[in-house]
DNA sequence: ACATACATGTAAATAGTTACATGATTTC
DNA sequence: GAAATCATGTAACTATTTACATGTATGT
């Protein structure tokens, strides 16, 4: 799925400009999606040329111009039509994990700290995802559900590292001194 | 974290192959990071170009020769300050999720098609990772702790969507019958 | 006969990200 | 006085994937 499908995609929930669009990604759902302004512009501006969507200038007090997007009927049409061919593939690619993987080159403190900072990362990722579920009342259900199924994955994983921290730490110290005897 | 530095890790473990070193993620690490050849190789030819790993090349029997590589103390060294300068980031990307995030488009048939995929990919996901966990008896302690981390996300993620999958399916209904009738 | 495992490598294409450029307004 | 929010856009760079090229041996 990539950045010209994700524009109009949020075209069909509602007009907005690559701002908007940016924003609504970050805010709301950017445990699944990140989109970057570098990405979303020039896709706005080829989606334009190739007609699957249109814009009106639209200017503000106090504020910058703004090009407000609209899909047409043929983005519409062409939207559909990715969703119903893409699979639903994922990627996830953490680098916390691959520094867990050699945990045992590492001194202990360090690894306290990586632990620390990946616990209030998740923490937080929890808090934000909970605090739209709560608070947002225009979601679809599928959005909904995207929330509750970070929810789910963060939680559990929480769990896990605050369960499993102190113990792990013992085993890695462990580990380290069974290498050192050999 | 680059390919460089996975391949250095992989190497501070044991001695090892372009090609074993990618098996080697494929079959055990692949839930938190992917790794082809077209990757692999120019990276080892880089790092032994930087003297961070040398290699011999050894003949087999009814097999292609193959170059095992070894870390040097250099690569060693630079391995270790990439682990304490590195931060636990982490970035996951979900076409699943884009697409449950539109199912209100979709019809019924597709979307039940869609979660069946994902239910049958985390199974699988999960049935591997804790094949190796209780096969495999090389691994360290932070190993081990990667692979708790993908069973306790994945697990989660089962148990939403097998409680979900129904009820989701007659919420989106639901909300399709809603904007029609406006 | 066909696919898969073993084994290495290159080149083109893809799809981004990061940094830069510009500038008003508001909040701390 | 600094940082953040609003707002659009370009260009260089990075990293990686995909496809191609080559070849043996084994399993189905």
């Amino acid at each position: 799925m990539d950045i010209n499908n994700l524009c109009l995609g949020t075209l069909c929930l509602t007009d907005a400009s690559g701002y908007e669009i940016k924003k609504m990604f970050e805010d709301s759902f950017s445990h699944f999606q990140a989109v970057s302004f570098g990405s979303i512009y020039p896709a706005l501006a080829k989606l334009s040329d190739q007609g699957l969507v249109s814009y009106r200038e639209e200017a503000q007090e106090k504020r910058p111009n703004k090009k407000v997007f609209s899909i047409t009927p043929e983005g519409r049409q062409h939207f559909f039509d990715n969703l119903m061919q893409t699979e639903p593939s994922e990627q996830y690619r953490s680098d916390f994990m691959v520094l867990m993987m050699f945990a045992h080159l590492l001194p202990e403190q360090r690894l306290e700290q990586i632990m620390q900072t990946q616990i209030s990362q998740v923490s937080a990722e929890l808090e934000i995802l909970k605090g739209i579920s709560e608070s947002c009342c225009e979601l679809t259900p599928g959005m909904r559900f995207t929330l509750e199924y970070g929810i789910a994955a963060n939680t559990a994983v929480l769990e896990l590292m605050q369960r499993r921290h102190k113990p792990l730490l013992k085993e890695i110290a462990r580990h380290q001194q069974g290498k050192e005897k050999r």
